[in-house]
Formats: structure tokens, sequence, C-alpha cells
RNA sequence: GGAGAGAUGGCUGAGUGGUCGAAAGCGCUCCCCUGCUAAGGGAGUAUACGUUAAUAGCGUAUCGAGGGUUCGAAUCCCUCUCUCUCCGCCA
């Protein structure tokens, strides 16, 4: 959520800021449920004043032994006044958190300005893209001369955007993730941290993803609905949930390896071939619990986090700024990180890292007593990849393949490997 | 799943209809006293929202959550959630 004082006092500001995103924010519409927010507020509180009045001297006049009819008379058809100022408090106050909840993060100042993922703008590229001396194989042709990966045998058992993984694939996989969370867990500083897989609506509306994402999760129908996480962020970013942190507690980093689920609504038609945008996958995911005072200088500490697992894997890659059209709805700051990909002769997304600032905090009530005031203040979040498991292993096959179809393990997994030099057809 | 107990401020813990935002203790902050890493005395010590130039006042709300009864609810009633104990089941 945008700072309510904010939002009311620099409507203008908050307007512009949102429409670099071609978010159209009816300020008008806004300010006059404001101002009627605010009159029906002053009313209900001066009723509410004049019952607790009433009623107290009410309790007096009880206790001096005096009548108390007339009194009772008096205060007849407050409860009804209150009651009517109440409910239309209500409503106006559940229409504007409609509104509020339903607004984007401000940007950074330093988001570049921008429509689509066109106008990203690249910050830094590391590594050299491989030459190949033979025809390259893209990772679905890799995993299936692997015999390793089948969509064939998935979308029997649950339709499309599914893979099943066999043998020295699938074990490449979870060499991939234990060799992301030792070095976070390592050299990063980041705590291994395990968390529930589904979620209850509080927490998905506390990360932003709720209510307006509904559509991208999958949701149970028992009695209480639980959601399954889109990505760890979800638990892990609620561990700040309703908690007043001392202000030497924080920085906060949790590393976990969870699935994330996502029914990709929306998203027909793109890379429905292959392994790059399934409804499961697996990622390594960072957070931090910050004060506000920290949360830049962990934002660039936690995409280098990201990054030091391409450098180590050698995976070519590019770090770029997401553009005010592409950044995501909590986000105040994104970087993204692109590995090269030699099927596609591309950069793709492998990873995300965004400064939240207090805009998850705000919906969470995670706050943390300031050193100087001792005051609670908004902590910030910040959550990035660390990065998508599913996605470094396209990634460690189109870049590690050799000219047999086998795929070379990295250095830094053989020893996940049990010595195992490459995979290769059972 | 069955039976029972409980949920109060940073912590412990009183409080069963009326000046209770809430006793007391601990902790913390400040002051005083004390020639010293002790003891004692005093004051203060929740959050959110509204109003406001104001982190000054004043008002409103909050004693797990939501609803109800009442002029008035931490206290009574209903529903839910969570925690604990015992039993059952289970990876």
């Amino acid at each position: 959520m945008i700072d309510p004082k904010l939002l009311r006092g620099d409507t203008a500001m908050v307007a512009a800021n949102l429409a670099r995103r071609g978010f159209a924010f009816d300020a008008d519409a806004y300010l006059a449920l404001e101002e009627k927010r605010k009159q029906l507020q002053v009313d209900t509180e001066a009723l509410r004043g004049e019952r607790n009045q009433s009623a107290k001297s009410i309790g007096q006049a009880k206790a001096k032994g005096e009548d108390i009819e007339p009194l009772l008379t008096a205060v007849n058809d407050l409860g009804e006044r209150l009651e009517t100022a109440e409910s239309a408090l209500q409503t106006v106050q559940s229409d504007l958190q409609a509104i509020e909840l339903g607004l984007p993060n401000l940007l950074d100042d330093d988001v570049p300005n921008g429509a689509s993922e066109e106008d990203n703008v690249e910050v830094r590229r590391w590594g050299e893209p491989r030459e190949f001396d033979f025809d390259v194989k893209d990772h679905i042709e890799l995993g299936a001369g692997v015999d390793g990966l089948d969509f064939d045998a998935a979308s029997r058992i649950s339709g499309a955007r599914f893979a099943v993984m066999r043998g020295g694939l699938a074990r490449l996989q979870r060499a991939l993730i234990q060799f992301m969370l030792d070095t976070h867990v390592a050299e990063h500083d980041y705590t291994e941290t395990y968390v529930p897989y589904l979620v209850q609506a509080h927490a998905l509306l506390g990360t932003g993803n709720l209510p307006k994402f509904e559509a991208d999760l999958f949701k149970t129908t028992t009695e209480t609905p639980f959601y399954l996480i889109p990505t760890a962020e979800v638990p892990l970013t609620n561990l700040g949930r309703d908690r007043i942190f001392e202000a030497d507690e924080l920085p906060l980093k949790f590393a976990a390896h969870t699935p994330c689920f996502r029914s990709e609504a929306g998203s027909h038609g793109q890379d429905t071939r292959g392994m790059i945008r399934q409804h499961q996958f697996e990622k390594v995911e960072l957070v931090n619990l910050a004060t506000s005072a920290q949360s830049e200088e962990l934002h660039e500490a936690m995409t280098q986090a990201a990054e030091t697992v391409l450098q180590r894997l050698e995976l070519p890659y590019r770090v770029i700024t997401l553009c005010a059209g592409d950044i995501g709805f909590s986000a105040a700051k994104t970087y993204d990180i692109e590995v090269w990909l030699p099927g596609q002769q591309r950069y793709r997304e492998i990873s995300s890292c965004s400064n939240c600032r207090d805009f998850q905090a705000r919906r969470m009530k995670g706050r943390v007593r300031s050193a100087d005031t001792g005051k609670p203040e908004l902590i910030h979040t910040l959550n990035g990849s660390g990065v998508a498991a599913g996605r470094a292993l396209i990634a460690v096959m189109e870049n590690y393949q050799q000219a047999d179809g086998s795929i070379a393990v990295p250095g830094v997994l053989k020893r996940y490997m049990g010595g195992l030099e490459a995979v290769s057809a059972a």
C-alpha cells in the first residue's frame, strides 16, 4: 500500500508517479471519496464521544443512587444515529481500502520510463556466450536425447505446462538447488528457511498478490481456502507480518527452496514449448527484511548474490533495470537477471530482484523499533530469485551441451552429482 | 476426530457490566540520593486513526478475531481462529 497520508496529501504526485506505469489513477474520484470519509469519520467520532459521555454520567448518577430514567430518555435516539453514521462510514472506508489495495507501489526515481520490456535498461553484462562448433540444440531436444525430460508423461498426468524429469537431469536440478542454497548460506549470510507451500489469503494480500492477481494463483476448494504459493517470497516476506523487530535484529536474510505454482492465466501461447513457463517449478528465493536505511544497499547486494550463482556456474548473463511499464505491482525498483540461452539465441529472465520498500510492510504491519526514536516504523522488504532452478537447469543444459548430445556437469556441481562428469542417455 | 483449559500492554500477571487504556511486578528511559561496578526514592514508558502548523492538545478505536445484548462490555451471549493438556489417528 502507498502511505495513505502521502496519497491524501500529495495526490497529484502519486497519480503522476503511477501514470509512469501506465496506471490510470482517478484522483478526483479518490479525493471526493476521501472527503466524504473525513466528514463521516468526524461525525461518527463526535457521536461516539457523545455516547461515551452520557454513558459515563449515567454510571455516575447510578452510583450516587440518583434517578437515571431522564438520562436514559435523553440518549434514546443516540444509538440509532450512531448506527447510521457508523455503517455509512464503514461503507466509505471499505471502498477507500479497495482503491488503496489496488494501487501499485510508487516507482523509485531511477526506474526508467517505458511501456514494455523493450524499454528495460541494461546495466551490465557478464561472460561471453560460448561459440559452438556443432549445431546447437535447445533444452527440449537435449532433454529428450538424454532421456531425462518427458513432457508426454507429464501431460498424461497433469496436462500442459508440466514436466517429468528422470535420472541425471532430475539430479542436476537438485544439485543446482543444493549449490544455490549452500552458496547463499555460506557466503551471503542467508538463513536457510523451510516454509509452508500453502498459504491463506491474508499472506498474499500482504505481498500484493491479492486482491488483484487472484487469477494467477491456484486455490484449494477446502472450507478455508488455501493458495499454492506462486513464489517463496510470499511465506518468507510474511515472516515479518504483525511483528515489531528491534533495530539490531535487522536485516534478516532468508533463503528458501520451494516449488512455485502459477496458473499462468493470460500467458496462452507464450513459451508453450519446453520448460520455460510451467505451472510448477523450483526456485531458490532470497528475502530481506530491513530498515529503510538498509534497503537500497541490500538490494544491490541481493542482486550480486544471485549473480554469484551464475558466475560460479559460468553462465553468461546480463542485468537490466525494469522500466516503469514492465515492473511488478509491489516493487519500487527491480533488477532482472537474464541468462544466455544458446537454444533461443537470447537472454531470458532467470532472476528478479526487487526492493518493495514499505509497500508490503504496510499491508503486513511489519515494523521495526527505530534505534533513534524508539518508535515503531515500517520495515522494508526485498525479494529476489537466487535463482530460478528450473530455468537454471535449462541454462546449464543448453550452455553445457556437447557435440554428442550429452550435458557436461558444471564444475561447482560435481560434488553434488556423485562425481558424474556428464549427463547422457542411460 | 473426541474431551477439557486458555488467549489482557515489551514480558509476567490482576481484573465477571460503569471515571479500565486497563492494578501490580519485571524490563526500559529520565531525575534525585549514594565516593563507586550494590541498594533506595521520584517521574515516565502501547498502537492506529482523526483534528491540527505540531511527534502540543483534544477526540475515536484497540484487552485473539468477528458479530450480538446494553445508555454503557476486557467483563454477559454467539461464531470463528490459535495455543496448551489428555485420548484417538497418522508420514
